[in-house]
RNA sequence: GGGAGAUUAGCGCAGUUGGUAGAGUACCUGCCUUACAAGCAGAGGGUCAUAGGUUCGAGUCCUAUAUCUCCCACCA
C-alpha cells in the first residue's frame, strides 16, 4: 500500500539508494542488447554547486533514460574534472599554501586528499538529482587512467609532428605565473591614463606625438607605426625615432593598415609585447624581441634603473621621469577594457616561452573541422552555426603547455646538448619526468637530459574523454570500434572550446568524430538577463532548500520545460507546477491501485467501450511522446504525457469510478474491464512519466506493478504501446462522449449547481447512438442523470430539468 | 564592432510548410463530488518588442531599430 502522503525527501533518497545497491544503471559489458554510449562531460569540481548544474544533466539524463527504456544497454559514466589550474587555485586557497613553494608530488598529494570530498560532493549532487549514471565507470581527470591517456595522446601527436614545440609569444598571467589560453581571458573595464608623449626624431627635425597607457613598456619599444592612408604622417615613414628615456636606442617608423587613424594620435609604438597587435607586427616585420617583463610581472634588466620594479610601480616611476624631462604634454584619464585572466582577474601580458602546440589552424585542417562538424548530428541544429563560424575564424594553433604544478606532466626530456626531445615509453606511462630519469642516449651523443617542467592544460585531458571512456590506452582496436560514441551533451558556451578540441583529438587518433550526436542545452537564468551566480544561490535558489521542499523530480520537471536548447528563467511557479503533477501522480495512482491490489492482470473477455477508448487514447499519446523523445525534445515529450495523465484523471477515472466502487450494481465484468484498462494505462504512463520523474514512478512501481512485471526497477522496463485490436472510429466516438460530459459540466457550472446535482433527463443527439447506448451507465453515473435518451442526428446535448 | 539566438496573456512558456492567436499558472465565478482544495468545473484576459516591406493574407518571410543572452574581435 502507498503511504497516505508522499514524503518527497525520504522516498527519493530511498530509491536512489536502491538504484545504487541493485546496480540498476550498471553498464553490462556482456549484454547482447545494443549499446548506447554517452560521453559525459566531467564537471569541474571546484565550481560552486547550484541548480543550473542539474539543468543540463537532467535533460541529458532524460534522453539517456529514454534510450535505456528502448531496450538499450546504457554506457553512462560520470567523471569529474579536478585537473589543472582551477583545481590548483582551489587547493591553494583552501589549504593556504602556494604550489610553487612545494615539491610537485607533495602538492599533488595534498590536492588529492582535499579533492576526495569535493569529488564526492559533486557526485552526490548528480546522484541526488536522479541522474542515471553508472558510478563504477567514473574517472577523475587527474587519475592514472586519465594521465596515461593524455600522455599517450601527446606522445603520438608529438612523434607525428602534429604537436610541436616552439618559442611563441602568448598570453601570460603574471599572478598565476603561467601562460593562458585565449579563451581563458575575459574583458574587464579598468581605469587608466592615456599619456601623450613627444618622441624625438633621430635626425633632430622635430618630434612626433604618441599616446600610450603603458609607458613602462618604453624599454621594449622596437618600432613605430602609422597608417599608410594617414596623410598627416606619410612623410615620417622610414624615419628613425629616439625612444624617450632610452635615447641611445633608435627605432624605425613603419606604415601598417592595422593602425587606427583616429585612435590616440594616430601614431603607435610597438613593444614586445603590449598586446596581440604587437605580436602580429613583431612576426610580420621581423622586429627585435625585447622582453621588458618577467614571469612574475617585474621589469627585466633591459629596463635599466626600473629593473626589478613591478609593472605598476615602474609605470609611476617612468611617468615621473617623463614629466621631469618634459616628454609628456598631456594626460587623459580613461576607462578602457583590458584582457584579464578569468581565474584571478589579473591583466594579462604577452611573454615568449617555449611551449607545446597542436596543429589546428591550417586551411586544410579548418576544412576538416568543418566537414566533421557537418557530419555531427546537432540538437538543436541551429547550434552548428556557432561551431562553424568559430572554425572559420580559427587562426592560432592550440597551446597546451602550462607553467603550473598540478596537472598531467609532459612525458618528455630534452637533450642537454642539442635540445632534441625524447619521449617516455608508452608502457611506462604515466610518467613524471621531474622524478624519473631518462635512460637513453641522444643521437648527438649526449647522455644528459633536462626534464620538461610544464604540465598540460586541463583541456588536453578533457578533450580525450572518449578515449578515456573506451579504454583506448590499453585497447586501441576495441576503442576504435566504440568511437564515435553515441552521444555527448554540453552547455552552449563550450561548443567552440571543449567540443571542438574533442573533435580534433578524435580525428587525430581515430580518424573520425568522437560522437554521433551532440546535445547542446541552454542555460537556466536567475531572472530576465541575470545569470545564476553564487550570491543568488543562497536566496530563493538555494539548492538544498529546493531539494527539501520540492525534490529532485520537481527540479527535473522544471528542467524539462520548453524547447530543447533554449534558456529558461528560474521561477517558483515553475516548481509549483511540477509539485502539483507529482502530487497528482501519487494521488491518482493511489486511487487506481485501491481497485487493483486484489487484482491479477488478465485480459477480460469483454472490454467496455470507454475502457477501449482510453487505451487507444493512451496509445496516441504514447506515439506522440516517443516521437518527441526521438527528436530530443524532452520538454515536449513531458508535456504530452502530462496532458494525457490529467485527461486520464479528470475524465476516465471520473467516468469509471462507479463501476469500480459498485460491482454489485454495474456487474463484475464491468469492473474487470476497467481494471484491465487502468492497469495497462497507469503502468505505461508511469514508464513515460518516470523519464522525467524517476523517483515517484519507482515508488508506485515497487508498490504494485513489481509483482507482475519482470524487471526489478521500472527504469529497466521496456517501452511499448498497449496491444489492442484495431478500431479506427473509437477515438472519434470517445471524444464525442467526453464532449457530452463537458457540456453537462458547463451547464451545471453556469447554473452554479453542484456537479452531483441530479438531472431529470438528458437527450444525446448523435450519429453514434449505438456507441452511446453502450456507455449509458458511465454517463449517467458521472453526471447523475436519472433518464438518458438518445436520438440519431447532428451532435447535440439537450439538458432537461433539475431534479427536485 | 561582427556573428548566433531570443522578445507572444499579469507571469514563466508553446505555436512545424504563411490561412480566424494556444495550454499552464495567477486573477475572477461556482462546486467541501466517497484519490487529490497541492482538487474539480467554468469565464475573462494578447495591436504577437517597435517601424517599414513582400503577399489576397504575416506571430510565422524580408529590412531596420531597441532590449536581453551567448560567442568572437577591438581596446596604442
Amino acid at each position: 500500500m502507498l503511504d497516505n502522503k508522499y514524503n518527497i525527501e525520504e522516498k527519493e533518497k530511498k530509491w536512489e539508494e536502491f538504484w545504487q545497491a541493485e546496480g540498476i544503471y550498471k553498464f553490462d559489458p556482456n549484454s547482447k542488447k545494443p549499446t548506447f554510449s554517452i560521453d559525459t562531460p566531467p564537471p569541474t569540481v571546484s565550481g560552486e554547486l547550484h541548480i543550473g548544474h542539474i539543468y543540463g544533466f537532467s535533460q541529458a539524463d532524460m534522453y539517456a533514460r529514454f534510450n535505456r527504456m528502448l531496450g538499450k544497454n546504457l554506457f553512462f559514466p560520470l567523471g569529474v574534472d579536478n585537473n589543472g589550474l582551477p583545481t590548483e587555485l582551489l587547493v591553494e586557497k583552501q589549504k593556504k599554501i602556494q604550489a610553487h613553494t612545494l615539491p610537485r608530488e607533495e602538492f599533488a598529494k595534498i590536492a588529492q586528499e582535499l579533492l576526495v570530498s569535493y569529488n564526492q560532493k559533486y557526485k552526490n549532487l548528480i546522484m541526488r538529482a536522479g541522474i542515471s549514471c553508472d558510478l563504477s565507470l567514473g574517472y577523475d581527470t587527474i587519475d592514472n587512467r586519465s594521465q596515461k591517456t593524455s600522455q599517450k595522446s601527446f606522445i603520438e601527436l608529438a612523434k607525428s609532428g602534429i604537436a610541436y614545440r616552439e618559442n611563441k609569444p602568448s598570453p601570460w598571467c603574471t599572478k598565476c605565473r603561467t601562460s593562458v589560453a585565449q579563451f581563458e581571458l575575459e574583458d574587464k573595464d579598468l581605469d587608466s591614463v592615456f599619456n601623450y608623449l613627444n618622441f624625438k626624431l633621430a635626425d633632430g627635425s622635430g618630434t612626433i606625438p604618441i599616446a600610450t597607457t603603458r609607458p613602462e613598456f618604453l624599454p621594449a619599444c622596437v618600432a613605430i607605426f602609422v597608417n599608410p592612408e594617414d596623410k598627416r604622417y606619410s612623410h615620417l615613414v622610414d624615419k628613425l625615432v629616439k625612444v624617450p628615456l632610452f635615447e641611445d636606442r633608435v627605432v624605425k617608423i613603419y606604415a601598417d593598415s592595422k593602425v587606427g587613424i583616429d585612435k590616440g594620435t594616430g601614431i603607435v609604438m610597438c613593444c614586445t609585447f603590449g598586446d596581440q597587435t604587437d605580436v602580429e607586427w613583431w612576426k610580420e616585420y621581423h622586429l627585435e624581441l625585447k622582453q621588458a617583463i618577467d614571469d612574475g610581472g617585474r621589469m627585466t634588466e633591459i629596463c635599466g634603473k626600473y629593473a626589478g620594479l613591478k609593472t605598476t610601480d615602474a609605470r609611476k616611476a617612468v611617468i615621473e621621469d617623463l614629466k621631469a624631462q618634459g616628454y609628456i604634454y598631456k594626460q587623459d584619464a580613461i576607462t578602457h577594457s583590458v584582457k584579464v585572466h578569468e581565474r584571478c582577474e589579473q591583466p594579462i601580458e604577452f611573454l615568449t616561452k617555449k611551449q607545446w602546440f597542436i596543429r589546428t589552424s591550417t586551411p586544410e585542417l579548418k576544412q576538416k573541422w568543418a566537414e566533421l562538424g557537418n557530419k555531427l548530428v546537432w540538437h538543436p541544429e541551429s547550434m552548428k552555426t556557432r561551431y562553424m563560424s568559430w572554425v572559420e575564424n580559427l587562426n592560432q594553433d592550440w597551446s597546451i603547455s602550462r607553467q603550473r604544478y598540478f596537472g598531467v606532466p609532459f612525458p618528455v626530456w630534452y637533450c642537454a646538448a642539442c635540445g632534441k626531445p625524447h619521449f617516455a615509453d608508452i608502457k611506462d606511462l604515466p610518467v613524471n619526468p621531474l622524478s624519473t630519469e631518462y635512460n637513453g642516449k641522444c643521437e648527438c651523443g649526449s647522455t644528459k637530459f633536462v626534464p620538461e617542467s610544464d604540465v598540460m592544460d586541463t583541456w588536453a585531458t578533457s578533450s580525450v574523454t572518449p578515449q578515456i571512456n573506451t579504454n583506448w590506452f590499453d585497447d586501441e582496436k576495441g576503442a576504435s570500434k566504440k568511437i564515435p560514441m553515441d552521444m555527448r551533451f554540453a552547455g552552449r558556451d563550450i561548443i567552440t572550446t571543449w567540443c571542438l578540441r574533442t573533435i580534433i583529438k578524435a580525428y587525430y587518433h581515430q580518424g573520425c568524430l568522437p560522437w554521433k550526436e551532440l546535445l547542446i542545452n541552454g542555460w537556466m537564468m536567475a531572472d530576465k538577463g541575470i545569470k545564476i551566480s553564487k550570491h543568488l544561490s543562497n536566496s530563493k535558489m538555494d539548492l538544498n532548500q529546493i531539494m527539501q521542499t520540492y525534490g529532485a523530480d520537481v527540479v527535473r520537471y522544471f528542467s524539462a520545460s520548453g524547447a530543447y536548447g533554449r534558456d529558461v528563467m528560474f521561477n517558483d511557479e515553475g516548481l509549483k507546477d511540477g509539485y502539483k503533477l507529482l502530487n497528482k501522480i501519487f494521488n491518482g495512482s493511489k486511487f487506481v491501485l485501491n481497485f487493483l491490489y486484489d487484482y491479477t492482470p488478465k485480459k477480460p473477455s469483454k472490454i467496455l467501450p470507454v475502457d477501449e477508448y482510453v487505451m487507444h487514447k493512451f496509445n496516441d499519446a504514447y506515439n506522440k511522446t516517443i516521437s518527441f523523445y526521438q527528436d530530443v525534445e524532452m520538454g515536449y515529450a513531458k508535456a504530452e504525457i502530462e496532458k494525457f495523465f490529467y485527461f486520464f484523471c479528470d475524465n476516465y477515472i471520473e467516468l469509471v469510478k462507479n463501476r469500480l466502487y459498485k460491482p454489485e450494481i454495474y456487474g463484475e465484468e464491468a469492473k474487470q474491464s476497467a481494471q484491465w484498462a487502468s492497469y495497462n494505462v497507469l503502468f505505461k504512463m508511469l514508464q513515460l512519466l518516470g523519464i522525467t520523474m524517476p523517483h515517484i514512478a519507482e515508488e508506485i512501481y515497487q508498490n504494485y506493478f513489481r509483482t507482475f512485471e519482470k524487471e526489478k526497477s521500472i527504469h529497466l522496463t521496456v517501452l511499448s504501446p498497449i496491444k489492442l485490436d484495431e478500431n479506427k472510429t473509437i477515438i472519434e466516438k470517445g471524444d464525442e462522449l467526453i464532449e457530452v460530459v463537458a457540456r453537462i459540466r458547463q451547464f451545471k457550472s453556469e447554473n452554479k449547481l453542484s456537479l452531483k446535482t441530479e438531472i431529470e433527463d438528458v437527450e444525446i443527439v448523435s450519429h453514434n447512438v449505438d456507441f452511446f447506448k453502450l456507455c449509458s451507465d458511465d454517463i449517467k453515473a458521472v453526471m447523475n442523470i436519472k433518464d438518458l435518451k438518445f436520438s440519431a442526428g447532428e451532435f447535440d446535448v439537450k439538458i432537461g430539468k433539475i431534479a427536485e
